[in-house]
DNA sequence: TAACCTTCTTAATCAAGATTAAGTTTTTTG
DNA sequence: CAAAAAACTTAATCTTGATTAAGAAGGTTA
């Protein structure tokens, strides 16, 4: 079923029953979006938690001279919200749309916070969750305040190799960083493949 | 007592019975620091939590070339370690000292973990914690990809005003991302304030 | 208080990466 | 399939911020 990678996915740190597992199907919604589709923009509260079941989705910002920073990709099995506006439920900074054409499953807020109520196990998978997204964000600031953008570029290679083969050059730039044009002559300056 | 900052900090988001309450102070350690004392180096093994009660500490890098940037200020109230190695436990890449003088509450990680079994409502309290943490770290990040290090210095201001008039300039450098020398000279070209 | 260490400042030079402006190639879509 | 849109490239010029190298000022400690 839809919902299998997701199980899939808490069955890696926690157990639930049969039980516990249909009041948590029950609230999921199916839903499957265009690539360039909009499903977040800035100023909008978020009401819903979002998990990419195929295709890949992506969290960016606009700046004050309209381009593009890219705060997150997620494949299959990866979250993404903004996390600001989820938790404070005040108005976002963040846009988020597809990549490619995509599946996602969304949880309403308010279920999930029922979820918290009857499953607290639920808390659990959920800490564990945002521990290691926020591990991953320390390395990544760190990574922005003291590399020069061709060590980026490599740590973004190794990091994610799948995403760098169907991605536009443009969007690596927008998320390591750096202008298109630099990363153009960067990557022609180091031909590193033919 | 030493650990009422704690205590209050966790009341914030769940209550605990008095015998939790117990159970949890059993755990904890309270610790004096000195001015520039290395509690976490890169290559340890994150074995504890910290939590600051008074005072201040910073985590921060070291890259190749033998300077530090700095991910985070944690003053009284806040919980800092090195996230990657506490969780994965791996060998970490971050160093933790302390700013001023302080003290430090200590939680070892295996008693954290008996905790979570005994007092499941603590991961309440440390999902909602690491998801707020996980929010401020994607402004940043955001920040850093798109401002200026003009406007970056705004807004370090705006966000940490206490912070500011007892930090060393250097220090307010190496979290914003510019050298000692830039910040001084962009300091003295606005000079804001006399 | 002297010596030392750390921080701050100034200024000249330098480099990484931005901007602007084409032109070219690839992809999307009617 | 043709047209339009998006992505990529190249090159010249410009800007932000780094580097280097002093010296001055402020704090700390013997």
């Amino acid at each position: 079923m839809y919902y299998d990678l997701l199980l899939k996915s808490i069955a890696k740190h926690i157990s639930l029953t049969e039980e516990e597992e249909q009041m948590l199907i029950a609230v999921l919604a199916l839903k499957k979006v265009k690539k360039k589709q909009l499903l977040f923009q800035e100023g909008d509260i978020a009401k819903q938690a979002i998990f990419v079941i195929s295709g890949c989705l992506r969290s960016y910002s606009i700046d004050k001279n309209g381009f593009e920073h890219i705060l997150q990709f997620a494949p299959p099995g990866w979250w993404i919200s903004d996390m600001q506006s989820m938790v404070k439920q005040e108005p976002g900074i963040l846009y988020i749309d597809a990549v490619d054409d995509s599946e996602v499953i969304l949880i309403q807020k308010t279920d999930l916070d029922k979820l918290y109520r009857d499953i607290p196990k639920l808390e659990r998978f959920f800490r564990i969750l945002a521990e290691n997204s926020l591990a991953t964000y320390q390395h990544r600031l760190i990574d922005n305040l003291s590399l020069s953008a061709a060590e980026r570029y490599g740590n973004f290679c190794k990091r994610y190799p799948s995403l760098i083969e169907n991605l536009p050059q443009k969007q690596v730039a927008a998320y390591i960083g750096v202008t298109p044009e630099f990363l153009s002559k960067m990557l022609n300056k180091i031909p590193a493949k033919k």
